[in-house]
DNA sequence: TACCCGTGGCA
DNA sequence: TTGCCAAGGGT
């Protein structure tokens, strides 16, 4: 059997290896919202949103999203500020930006496109969300290659390849009958199985076409390229209110979103004590964030009073919404 | 091309 | 606690 097994995959190497692949993913799969659907609208929303961000934390933005945004005329109408401010929490908020100007498009055109070029050309819309949406949505025989398949892919062929090599091995194996689930099945396992640190090799499906796996380097590839050091910073938010409004200011990233005051904005500010303390680590930036009450007399210029009940309809920082949060997370157990 | 962009989970 | 890293794109 083995031996009979191990001919058909020197014969066949490719049809073997999306048979277990393909055969493996129908039963691991997860059930994810905008899978099934069909709807390129649908499709494109999730493939944005997952660049670079993992599928558990997109779902409950994916929900909210398009109960907000249930049609991309709905989504090309609405002001930039609020498609912002439903993205707020995602991050990588260029995405959201490109997104809206996308969905423009989309409704200049007369419909989502139905071609590779034609997402392609899209907004916010690179190499890989064009060939996902287009294999996944559409049928269209295009291999994804992202972070998982670059990994999977190193892995099979045990070398340290070039992107133009990977993206030719990846689209080489691509079963162009079942585009949509081979993509997805290549993700899947480098997500679930072909780890970047001590890969599970042991329940790999294709482990018998892994290069890597047959001599024990799967650990050493990819190689990865070094990375910038982190810078650790302090920073002070005030907590400002009066009134049932809330003392906000232009954050100066992300361009277009609003941030607590700074203690070093306000120095005529009588504060309180510390109430509040977390981290926040944004790109090569790790901070140490304080939270304190503050009070000041009339408005300083520059800054906002916003009604607590609206802060919701404004895009506003991680760091920020945090600083809140726990700050109401101390008040109400302390009443507690 | 290398770097920038946010965030959360995990070891 | 700190560092790593993820369904990348734009410049």
């Amino acid at each position: 059997m083995r031996i009979i097994f191990q001919y058909i995959n020197r014969m066949f190497p490719k049809t073997v290896f999306r048979r277990l692949l393909i055969g493996w993913y129908e039963k691991h799969q997860r059930d994810l919202p905008w899978r099934r659907t069909g709807d390129p609208y649908r499709i494109w929303i999730a493939e944005i949103m997952l660049q670079q961000t993992r599928v558990a934390a997109v779902i409950p933005f994916y929900e909210r999203f398009l109960e907000r945004f249930p049609s991309v005329e709905k989504l090309a109408r609405t002001p930039e500020e609020q498609v912002l401010a439903a993205w707020a929490g995602l991050g990588y908020y260029s995405r959201a930006r490109n997104l809206h100007k996308a969905a423009k498009q989309i409704v200049e055109r007369g419909g989502f496109p139905s071609t590779y070029d034609g997402i392609r050309s899209l907004a916010g819309v690179g190499d890989y969300t064009a060939a996902a949406i287009a294999s996944i949505a559409f049928g269209l025989p295009y291999a994804v290659v992202d972070g998982n398949v670059i990994r999977v892919v190193s892995r099979l062929d045990n070398e340290a390849a070039t992107r133009a090599r990977i993206e030719a091995r990846a689209q080489e194996l691509l079963d162009p009958k079942r585009p949509s689930l081979f993509n997805q099945a290549m993700m899947e396992l480098g997500a679930t199985v072909c780890l970047p640190r001590d890969p599970l090799c042991l329940l790999c499906p294709v482990q018998s076409s892994c290069e890597a796996r047959r001599r024990g380097t799967q650990n050493e590839l990819p190689v990865r390229s070094g990375r910038k050091a982190t810078k650790r910073l302090k920073r002070l938010l005030l907590v400002v209110e009066k009134g049932g409004r809330l003392l906000m200011g232009q954050a100066s990233r992300p361009k277009g979103f609003w941030e607590l005051p700074e203690a070093g904005q306000l120095p005529a500010a009588v504060l309180g004590s510390v109430a509040g303390e977390f981290r926040h680590s944004i790109t090569h930036h790790d901070y140490r964030i304080s939270v304190a009450r503050a009070q000041v007399r009339g408005g300083p210029p520059g800054f906002t009073w916003i009604p607590l009940k609206k802060i919701d309809l404004h895009p506003v920082t991680t760091a920020t919404r945090k600083a809140l949060a726990c700050l109401t997370e101390k008040e109400s157990s302390r009443k507690a």
